[in-house]
DNA sequence: TATTGTTATACTCTATAACTATA
DNA sequence: TATAGTTATAGAGTATAACAATA
C-alpha cells in the first residue's frame, strides 16, 4: 500500500517558551525504582544469553524447558507451565519444535492417560550438557563487575522479591 | 523446592524404572542462574505495577516515557529511544496516544527543525504527581520482604549488571 | 551524506475461547 | 464435573526497510 505523506502539524514557532531539549538526560527517578533496574538487568543478561546460546538455537524459554526436562524426566506440560509461568497453548509449539529437532520425546504418562511425560533424547542430553555449561559460563561473564559474594547476594535478594517468604 | 526422586530415562512399561512425572519439580539449576532470577523478579514487580498503575492507564513503558518527559522537559523522541532502549517506530504510537490523552504536547525544537521537544500538559503534570507517588509506594510493597538496606544493595547490584563500569 | 520522525510491515510473545479425551 | 493437551486466533511487543524534511 502506498503511504500518503501527511505532514501532521505546522507548528508556530513560539520563541516565548524555550522548548530546549536537554542534552544530558536525567534518569535518576527511574533508576531509583526496583522494577526499572530489574527489567534492565534482566534484558542485559538475556542479550548475552541469546548470543552465547545461538549455537544451540535455544532461546531463554526453550532453555528453561529443556533444563527442567533434563532435571525432571517425565515432567508433564502442565507442570512445565506452572513452574515457568507459561500458558499451555504457548507451550505446545515449543515442545513440538523441540521434538521435531529430536531433542525431546513425549511418552505416555504411566498413571494418567491424558498426560504426556517429556524426556530427553540422547541428542537432547548431549546438547544440554554443553548448553548448561555455556549458561553457567555466561553467568560469570555477565556478572564480571560483581564479586562472587555480591553475585550470591544479588541472587538471594532477587529470590526474596519473587518468592516472598 | 527439593527434588524427591529422579528416575532416569526408562522404557515406558518397566515397573522398576517408571517414566513417572515427578510431583515436586526440581528448579535448582535454573534458580542458580542470574538471568532466570532477574527475569522472574522483574516480572513479579511488573505484575504489581500493572495493578497499581491501572487507574492511570500507564503501562511500564508509558510510565517511563512520561517520567523522563517530567524530569527532562523538551526531551526529543530520539533521546527517549536511546535512554529507554525503544526503537523509534515503536515510540511513535505511544507518544501519539499520550498526546491524544492530553498528557503531553509536542513543541518544535528551537535549534533543530527536524526534532520535536516533548512537554507535559497541566493534566500530564497532575497525573504524574500521583503516578510517581504510586510508583514509589508500590516499591515498598513489592520489596516488603527486604530491609531498606537490602533494597538499596539490590538496586546497586542490578545497576552493576546492566551498567558495567 | 547523515539524522529525526514517521509509515508500513513482519515477526515474536502473550492471552482467551473452545474443543478432545481422559479422569 | 474437572483436568491435560491441543487448536485457532487475537492482541501486545519488537524488529527492519524505506521515505520526507532537515541538518
Amino acid at each position: 500500500m502506498p503511504q500518503l505523506r501527511m505532514p501532521r502539524q505546522a507548528p508556530a514557532r513560539s520563541a516565548a517558551t524555550p522548548a530546549v531539549a536537554p542534552d544530558a538526560i536525567d534518569t535518576s527517578f527511574l533508576e531509583s525504582l526496583l522494577g526499572y533496574n530489574a527489567r534492565r538487568a534482566a534484558l542485559a543478561v538475556i542479550e548475552v544469553f541469546l548470543e552465547r546460546m545461538a549455537p544451540f538455537a535455544l532461546k531463554p524459554v526453550d532453555f528453561s524447558v529443556m533444563s527442567l526436562v533434563t532435571h525432571n524426566p517425565g515432567i508433564t506440560s502442565r507442570q512445565l507451565c506452572t513452574a515457568l509461568g507459561i500458558l499451555p497453548p504457548n507451550l505446545v509449539g515449543m515442545v513440538n519444535a523441540l521434538e521435531r529437532r529430536d531433542l525431546i520425546v513425549r511418552k505416555p504418562h504411566p498413571r494418567d492417560g491424558r498426560a504426556m511425560g517429556l524426556h530427553l533424547t540422547p541428542a537432547g542430553e548431549k546438547l544440554m550438557r554443553h548448553a548448561e555449561k555455556t549458561a553457567a559460563a555466561l553467568e560469570a561473564e555477565v556478572s564480571r563487575g560483581l564479586s562472587a559474594g555480591e553475585l550470591k547476594t544479588l541472587i538471594a535478594l532477587l529470590k526474596k522479591v519473587y518468592q516472598p517468604a
